[in-house]
DNA sequence: TAAAAAGTGGGAAAAAGTGGGGGATTTTAC
DNA sequence: GTAAAATCCCCCACTTTTTCCCACTTTTTA
């Protein structure tokens, strides 16, 4: 399973280090990066973005507004890209720029997929949810006895 | 079950002592460590863990804001550590930032989960919350007979 | 008070991470 | 169309961090 919180730079070439804490719960070195929700990217093992693209696009139709939506928002900003021998992935430009990455990354590991996000961009995200996550931590010890 | 309260200083290398009394109600020596509500970590046997996590995205999807949160504030943070032969753990850097661990660190053993706090975020906390505490203790004083 | 257990510090090998060279390929400019 | 410039890609070498282990000190226990 994928776990933890990270710190790494962007380097001039961008590239982005892949913590090798991550690297060795992904199997294979195949790895597919898109759009995330919220200022982030996500990044698929590529068996768990074949799940996605089934969800997504096995349910819906090029008919439907929703559908086209998700699929101009999810599934064709993915991209590609192999972890190189030193443990590193390219991050493209429009990926990048969406995310507003700048140099201070932080990447999470989050079960089955991994986020990055710009290191301020994070910190503002957290800052700014705090209190709902509260709120929402006081509902769940209403129901669940934890 | 995990009881007492414990001063132990972290090291130079991020090391951190589990006191004895602790690590001898600990099954197995892997232990899940993520932030925690409030600013202290949140120390977990795997297998408490492992409910911890069941209950929190058992039935939620990366595409609910509500879930999104509760992964990136608890879940993604965890990372799973070992105590080495001497009885320690190692802290790694983000968690270290959050919970503001300085050298002096309270170790907190609440029955199935542990807690760390610097010492004196933890006394400031202490402080702070001792009227709020009160009157918490008189509500529970109206609902059970001790 | 001696023996055992718990706690502390640090050295050294291994692993992880960082930066950059330089050739091949693509893009740009004239 | 051609040359210069920029980019990409693969690789290597160096640095830093992590991990593992051991030895010493302090505290607890009998």
């Amino acid at each position: 399973m994928l776990t933890g919180e990270y710190r790494y730079s962007l380097d001039d070439k961008n590239r982005l280090m892949i913590p090798s804490r991550i690297r060795a719960d992904i199997t294979g070195n195949s790895i597919v990066l898109t759009r995330g929700v919220d200022k982030c990217l996500w990044l698929f093992p590529h068996d768990e973005w074949k799940k996605i693209v089934q969800s997504l696009i096995g349910s819906t139709s090029l008919f439907q507004e929703k559908a086209r939506l998700m699929q101009r928002r999810i599934i064709a900003p993915a991209q590609e890209t192999e972890i190189d021998r030193s443990g590193r992935i390219i991050i493209p430009t429009t990926l990048k720029e969406f995310a507003e990455l700048k140099k201070e990354c932080i990447i999470l590991g989050i079960q089955t997929y991994i986020e990055i996000w710009d290191e301020e961009s994070y910190l503002a995200y957290l800052e700014q949810n705090e209190s709902k996550f509260k709120e929402a931590a006081e509902e769940i010890g209403n129901k669940i006895a934890l």
